[in-house]
DNA sequence: GTTTTTGTTGACTGATTAGTCAACAAAACT
DNA sequence: AGTTTTGTTGACTAATCAGTCAACAAAAAC
């Protein structure tokens, strides 16, 4: 019997998803998810498998939930923006959720969350990472 | 006097933008805006300066016109997601924009859009940049 | 035809990226 | 305490990235 893992796999989730929701997908660095997490990459890649398994892992665990948060609804645009028209896991995953919605409600709840990530609804100033 | 430039800025615009709609704006490699428009880096980097002035003349030109085309719309998603909140330059383009627009209009294209291309609404097939 | 001006080329640069792996060590078992 | 099992570490790898630039050459002027 050898040693469990030393972090906490649902704080990780968390994490990785506030960071995934705040640079999208490709925006993302591993650095990034290691910085926020405190994990090392060779715990992550042990236990995800790859930076599109990270990014499934939070996307499920934000699915899983019977309504989403702030945060899962921001996954759910990078996973439509970025990764659903490539990645086949991701389409299956985000479909088998979108079919048990009702599609006028995601609709108006998507195009809200775009416009009030985006920062054009009130006087923010861009705060940089990519300025 | 010199010599005129020999490519049609508007044919590169159109071309430029569909790479940008397809891929988003960091999925997108230099390359690949070649690659699509024939033009090496050094004239690109002349004409527009930076990765980020291309997709401002991309983004521009998309928002000069009365309405906005499916690859418009587009744009205008990438732009929200990944660009307005770390570049003042695509934040107050798009705001520019959006105080323009009627906001209940905008934000059902959104949503429409986004679920549209996202491919998850048919039996798409993920066709593969970065599956 | 020659000279001047300005665009094109694509190899190159420094930086960044996702993913790997052998050495180490913590946890579990005996 | 010793042995076995399995997680952690972080330097490393190969590839990719945005942006640069000197040599070349096409266009324009004379």
């Amino acid at each position: 019997m050898g040693r469990k893992t030393s972090f906490d796999h649902d704080v990780v989730i968390l994490q990785m998803s506030q960071v995934f929701a705040r640079f999208g997908y490709a925006g993302t660095a591993l650095d990034d998810i290691v910085a926020a997490t405190g994990v090392l990459r060779g715990s992550l890649y042990r236990v995800f498998g790859s930076k599109q398994g990270m990014f499934i892992a939070c996307l499920s665990a934000g699915l899983a939930n019977q309504s989403q948060s702030e945060l899962t609804w921001r996954l759910i645009l990078v996973a439509l923006l970025e990764l659903s028209q490539t990645s086949l896991a991701v389409q299956t995953l985000i479909r088998g959720w979108y079919n048990e919605q009702d599609a006028t409600t995601v609709l108006t709840q998507l195009g809200q969350q775009i416009l009030n990530q985006s920062g054009i609804l009130k006087g923010e100033i861009p705060d940089g990472k990519h300025s």
